[in-house]
RNA sequence: GCGGGCGUGGCGGAAUCGGUAGACGCAAGGGACUUAAAAUCCCUCGAUGGCCUCAUCGUGCGGGUUCGAGUCCCGCCGCCCGCACCA
């Protein structure tokens, strides 16, 4: 026995050399076990590693060892996102290349990944920024052009008119560029955009079969997509009120019911028809060039105040010839959206509502909800969006909902009209499914990123780069001085000549959304070695979907959309041979931490704080004892509240499997967790208890006899049902991802086998033979939280070999079973007394023991039962 | 603004299906050991009242369904995440 104390300092290199000579976590494609694909989404390599990642890749670490454990051939790989911004960010703050800050911060934040124990194939690792990888991302999307899943399409982007620059959303705060402070403007650019909106339905239909995915992301993602049925409705304008060359304005509407409602017209600042409305008037040129001057974040235009003009143009009803309806510019009306342009039908929504109030427009209820008596139906400033009969709307009048829409769509479409220059005959309504997603824009005026392999041939037009001459690779002799894109600014890179004609041309200098780069990694993963092609699809068909991917929620609808739709072009382009990448999801939640603020209102770090207890209450001081500090709000984690806490500190101080179980305990995995000291004391205060008790079990059983004892006295039956139920709670915990709930039975069983221990100082064979076999189960379920403590344990069990590789405990179903059961009984649904009964009573045993019991009769307080509700395995209510 | 989520003791949370609310831990208080401290061990720990093997109340707020609601339904309040060029 030792009683000195587990220093996780000399341990945890140790097993983590061990592990690494034994090659252990490579992954060979050939293994013919059972696959099992555990994936973390892959890190933007910052520099250096922050608390979110030790939480997602403990988990992510905890299913791979498990399942490892469980005999499956496990792939837990690890790469880089490695494109993007900020290393711009730095090239202009800090004078350094982009490659080389990039190529830096990997390998400090490998080094720091490194301590924590991960069981990573470390063989597999790449970066985007890779040539390697990128070419292959050139290629598939060469492969999407020829496949129609890649078109040129105008997009609005935000621009910084001082820095002549694109912005990112991110780069555009209160309305202005962060650098210039210029106000920011919308401009169309010419853009690559992916064809994702071809999957749209197939995107929306195949959620239902992914039920290994939460909820909340399904739907959040089923309204992102955004699913209507409506009609396309043609209407006639007033030639005497519109510009030459417009005869009819085409609006898409899910509620055709309310037609009789409408009040006005919409479209938005950039329709055709209000381009054509302010060449001809100053107030609608005004208005248009007001709504460019805002950027292209929906939240801003959402929240910013519902405004319109009257364009002077009137549009026909299409039921009454007779009656004319104004149609407004109005800023909250999209071109992205159905056709740019609607009718307002105020009664029944709120948006409109607003509109015509502010404009005095008026407003006429159409539907008027069951049991209202439709005179008195009046709307003031709450639209009326809910379900009822029609009103005031003609041949409408007494329908349902459902009824009006599918009269006015049967009589549209019957309603012929000559189209607009052509003459042809066409109805005024069509039925149309409109989605809210749009085609995935991948062209970013940025360095940093892969480059979109194409030439543009002023005699050819747009040239696919030939695929020997991939990849298109980024040239290193840039410079940042000036604001834009670097690659465009180089003096000779974009000068080619084109591979068609032979003449002079131009490279593409837009590269992709980062987004692309990460919707295909997982898919690498399987085979990175492989140079001439994206996939080995005999591999990847074998190793892929993802079984379990772990990640942030605030990718619970990008991201994963993307990778969704990536994966179906994969499959179209002969990639890959099924359309879902992720079989399994899951969304962790952050990491938070309280908030310190000195006198003078700055931020300081926890480092810097001393935290006293002062009663029931804490208080917070400078580490000179002095100076009082306010502890403020817990927040995520960042920069700017200086409240993190740095992963090196703490697996410097208390090692990698205290800050692992922390990250695990306490709070759900899919909720925030808070980071406390207290916290990381008392994870640490249990690694030492472990280890204490394996080594106390280690001595008093180490007469235990090799063979399993025939019989089992009561304290070592009691002793197996505790290991063995620990072990069936955990194991079905691991797989359902309920990781704290795991460690609360793991601390419980530890405190049964601790009592037990307390009572046994020289146990009986049978007991000693219990206790070992509990010390350990107790090593192994702990082996993927702690996997260094768990490696120092079973070396002092004298088991063979490495706990990491050893194959999970069997639990032992006879022992999970109980002889009897107590039942709380209620009576008349409060709680009164507690009956115990043989496991396989009846129902007429359980209510005769109830009716005895003293408790019961005094609060029937002489009451006829009624009747008794016995619910087996769980409670017994009486009714009186 | 739109979409999604969450809300349980002093604190983090537990409670497969609608079935004993508060498992497990943190903090706190009391005690043991110690010259002392650390470490460790034991006890108490939702609120109120009381006859401490007892009663009433109690899961953000207000209603409802049910023999029974933290869990389901309706309406609020508060906080958090996403919104297409941050990753």
């Amino acid at each position: 026995m030792t009683s000195e104390r587990y220093n996780a300092r000399e341990s945890e290199p140790k097993w983590q050399r061990r592990w690494d000579e034994l090659k252990i976590f490579a992954t060979r494609n050939d293994d013919p076990r059972p696959k099992y694909y555990v994936l973390e989404m892959f890190p933007y390599p910052s520099g250096r590693i922050h608390m979110g990642h030790v939480r997602n890749y403990t988990m992510g670490d905890v299913v791979a060892r498990a399942m490892r454990a469980r005999g499956f051939n496990v792939l837990h790989p690890m790469g880089w996102d490695a494109f993007g911004l900020p290393a711009e960010n730095a090239a202009i703050e800090r004078k350094v290349a982009p490659k080389a800050w990039t190529y830096d911060n990997i390998a400090a934040m490998k080094k720091q990944l490194q301590t924590m124990g991960l069981s990573l194939d470390w063989a597999r690792e790449f970066a985007t920024c890779d040539p390697s990888y990128y070419k292959h991302q050139q290629k598939m999307f060469l492969d999407f052009l020829r496949a129609g899943l890649v078109e040129r399409e105008k997009r609005k982007v935000n621009w910084d008119p001082v820095d002549m620059t694109v912005l990112a959303n991110e780069q555009v705060i209160d309305g202005r560029g962060w650098r210039s402070g210029a106000v920011v403007e919308q401009r169309e650019m010419s853009q690559w955009v992916l064809k994702i909106t071809k999957y749209a339905q197939d995107l929306l239909d195949a959620l239902d079969t992914l039920d290994r995915w939460p909820d909340k992301v399904r739907l959040m993602q089923r309204n992102w997509i955004g699913r209507s049925e409506g009609l396309l409705i043609r209407f006639a304008l007033d030639s005497a009120t519109t510009p030459q060359g417009e005869t009819e304005l085409k609006i898409f509407t899910t509620r055709p019911d309310t037609l009789f409602g409408a009040k006005f017209m919409a479209i938005a600042a950039d329709h055709p028809l209000a381009q054509a409305a302010a060449a001809k008037d100053p107030k609608v040129k005004a208005f248009v060039d007001e709504c460019k001057r805002r950027g292209t974040a929906q939240a801003d235009i959402d929240t910013a105040e519902k405004l319109g003009v009257d364009t002077g143009i009137r549009a026909v009803h299409p039921f009454d010839p007779e009656w004319q309806l104004p149609v407004y510019v109005a800023n909250f009306v999209l071109m992205e959206y159905g056709t740019g342009a609607i009718f307002g039908c105020p009664a029944h929504d709120q948006r409109d509502l607003d509109f015509v109030n502010k404009y005095n427009l008026g407003n006429t209820p159409v539907v008027c909800p069951e049991g209202q008596d439709p005179a008195s139906f009046v709307i003031t400033d709450t639209a009326f969006d809910g379900d009822g009969r029609m009103i005031n709307s003609r041949f409408l009048d007494g329908m349902t909902i459902a009824e009006a829409k599918e009269e006015v769509a049967k009589r549209l479409e019957a309603e012929l009209r000559a189209l607009p220059g052509s003459g042809e005959q066409a109805p005024v309504g069509e039925r149309k499914v409109n989605f809210r997603l749009r085609d995935w824009g991948i062209s970013r005026q940025r360095y940093w990123g892969c480059p979109i392999p194409i030439i543009h041939c002023p005699s050819c037009g747009v040239v696919p780069v030939p695929a020997t001459d991939l990849p298109v690779t980024l040239p290193e002799d840039v410079t940042f001085d000036k604001p834009g894109n670097a690659l465009d600014h180089h003096p000779s890179w974009k000068h080619v000549s084109c591979p068609q004609c032979g003449g002079k041309a131009q490279r593409e200098t837009d590269t992709m959304d980062t987004f692309v780069d990460s919707s295909w990694y997982f898919a690498r993963f399987t085979d990175p070695w492989n140079e001439d092609a994206p996939t080995t699809p005999e591999v990847a068909n074998r190793m892929m979907p993802v079984d379990q991917y772990i990640g942030g929620v605030e990718h619970a609808i990008l991201h994963l959309l993307y990778s969704r739709f990536f994966m179906r072009a994969m499959q179209a382009t002969g990639h890959v041979s099924m359309p879902e990448p992720f079989a399994g999801m899951f969304t962790q939640g952050m990491v938070v931490h309280e908030t310190y603020r000195k006198p003078d209102g700055g931020f300081v770090s926890p480092a810097e704080v001393m935290i006293t207890a002062d009663g029931d209450r804490r208080r917070a001081v400078l580490l000179d004892g002095q100076t009082p500090v306010e502890i403020g709000p817990i927040e995520k984690m960042s920069k700017s509240k200086r409240n993190t806490v740095d992963p090196d500190d703490i697996i410097g101080t208390y090692g990698a499997d205290t800050a692992r179980w922390f990250m695990l305990s306490d709070s759900p995995p899919d909720r925030d967790v808070i980071w406390s000291e207290e916290g990381v004391k008392g994870a640490s205060r249990f690694v030492q208890r472990l280890w204490r008790l394996v080594n106390e079990s280690v001595a008093i059983a180490g007469s235990a006899p090799a063979d399993r004892p025939a019989e089992f006295g009561a304290e070592a039956l009691a002793l197996r049902k505790s290991a063995h139920g620990a072990l069936d709670k955990v194991t079905s915990g691991i797989e359902r991802l309920h990781f704290n709930v795991c460690l609360a039975h793991i601390r419980e069983f530890a405190n049964n086998l601790t009592d037990t221990l307390g009572k046994a100082s020289t146990p009986t064979p049978d007991l000693a033979w219990a206790i070992r076999e509990a010390a350990i189960v107790l090593v192994q379920l702990v082996s993927p939280m702690m996997p260094h403590l768990a490696e120092e344990c079973w070396e002092a069990l004298g088991q063979p070999g490495l706990v990491s590789e050893a194959p999970w405990p069997a639990v032992e179903p006879a022992l999970l079973v109980k002889d009897s059961i107590t039942l709380p009984v209620q009576v008349n649904g409060k709680k009164r007394a507690e009956v115990t009964v043989p496991r396989d009573a009846d129902n007429p045993q359980i209510e005769a023991a109830v009716l005895a019991l003293d408790a019961v009769k005094q609060a029937l307080d002489g009451k006829p039962v009624r009747k008794i509700i016995v619910v087996p395995q769980r409670i017994v209510n009486v009714v009186g």
